[in-house]
DNA sequence: GAGTTCTTTGTGGAATTCCACAAGAGAAAG
DNA sequence: CTTTCTCTTGTGGAATTCCACAAAGAACTC
């Protein structure tokens, strides 16, 4: 079983039941931090010790002490930076969030190795996850498998999502045309700009391109 | 101090450690459901045997067992219903919602007694909200306080908040005037809708009407 | 390589939205 | 009662977006 584990869970009435809920499976005393670049940190000290962390659990937002500067915000800017310095640590994410776009994002881009949906049998399923992933296997809890099974979870280049940011932050069709032209972005043509656009109202059976970015909004597909 | 406390919290990693820390600070066993239609049918329970609840500590969203079928889904929705039935009860949120037009509303239209945003410090907060309210004061914690005390929090009229999720929902300028006559809603002229939208739009200091949409959302205006 | 399909781009026109000017209606102030 | 102000609605025209048809080019098949 994972003898070093780090948890990265800013909200301090969770802490107490991971942890605890952690020790009794595990036999080991976890280490919990509340802000990203602390874990980071901690994380870089213990291969420096030669005693790394064989599992990190991270929880995606967190509400940071503003009367600190934060170099990293979220978990998967810390989920990142961490297989830069420690490719081959176990991640596990313990997050709220259950929206397919972004449990399936983290498993394609980031390469974690479980993600369970904390709500009413969050911790039993964590418990789970820890024991598959120290198997070898990946897990996803019931939730989150039943988000990424639903109907084809739609997934969008990076194009697309460049695209529809520019239109939420308040770019007209020609600006966004203009603007990939200077970025050498292609296609980049107004009418094909138009065009795309009228392709994805059309996939996400949006009636208005408002509709469109209200509802990609809502899937958490351009955060 | 209180002497009967129910909690509605369906996180059971957060369950253990709101429990033990109200143990300690009112000495009484405090009670958790996971799910909101509970929570309401134990307060009305409590009513009839003449042990009413005095303090309900609610979160504001639920991940809720899906093969399940729920009456109430979210902690506004309970709040109202549980104030029909038991108006003097005391309510805390203790969520980890801190978008300010959120906050503002819960005060203003539903009358909550506390707001804690669950964070770092979120179980110290929500012990010193417990004390407050007991003392027959409201209390919001730094984080919200910060949250509701900045630069004007806007808040949308039931005209506005139809209209822009009427747009948001893919509904044309002059389909809002139709519908807005037929629920007979004024004013509800093709022109004047596009005057307030229009308006809208310098208020949120939006560049397009899809700006606007993705910036309302953002705060949490249409939801 | 010829044929087929898909993407990109173009053009013109229709639909929709945006904007400036203004008349009427109603509320508030004097 | 008159004046002033604001809100609603109207009109016409500009800007933007939407849509149908089509040509050029890239990619893929046989």
């Amino acid at each position: 079983m994972f003898k070093r584990i780090i948890i990265a869970e800013d909200i301090d009435s969770e802490n107490l039941g991971i942890v605890s809920s952690i020790n009794v499976l595990t036999q080991t005393e976890a280490e919990t931090n509340q802000s990203c670049d602390k874990t980071l940190s901690r994380i870089k000290e213990a291969i420096i010790k030669e005693k790394p962390y064989d599992l990190l659990i991270s929880d995606l937002s967190f509400n940071l002490d503003t009367r600190i500067s934060h170099n990293i915000t979220t978990g998967k800017e810390l989920i990142h930076q961490v297989k830069n310095v420690q490719p081959d640590i176990k991640v596990i994410v313990f997050s709220g969030e259950d929206k397919p776009a972004i449990i399936k994002s983290l498993f394609d881009n980031y390469n974690i190795d479980g993600y369970v949906c904390k709500g009413l049998y969050g911790l039993s399923e964590l418990k789970k996850a820890i024991s598959q992933v120290h198997f070898g296997n990946t897990y996803t809890c019931p939730v989150s498998k039943h988000a990424l099974h639903q109907s084809n979870v739609t997934q969008l280049d990076s194009y697309e999502v460049q695209l529809l940011k520019l239109l939420a932050n308040g770019y007209k069709q020609d600006e966004i045309s203009l603007h990939f032209i200077e970025k050498g972005i292609e296609p980049n043509s107004k009418r094909s700009i138009e065009d795309k656009i009228r392709k994805l109202r059309q996939e996400f059976d949006a009636k208005t391109t408002i509709q469109l970015i209200h509802l990609v909004d809502g899937m958490g597909l351009i955060s």
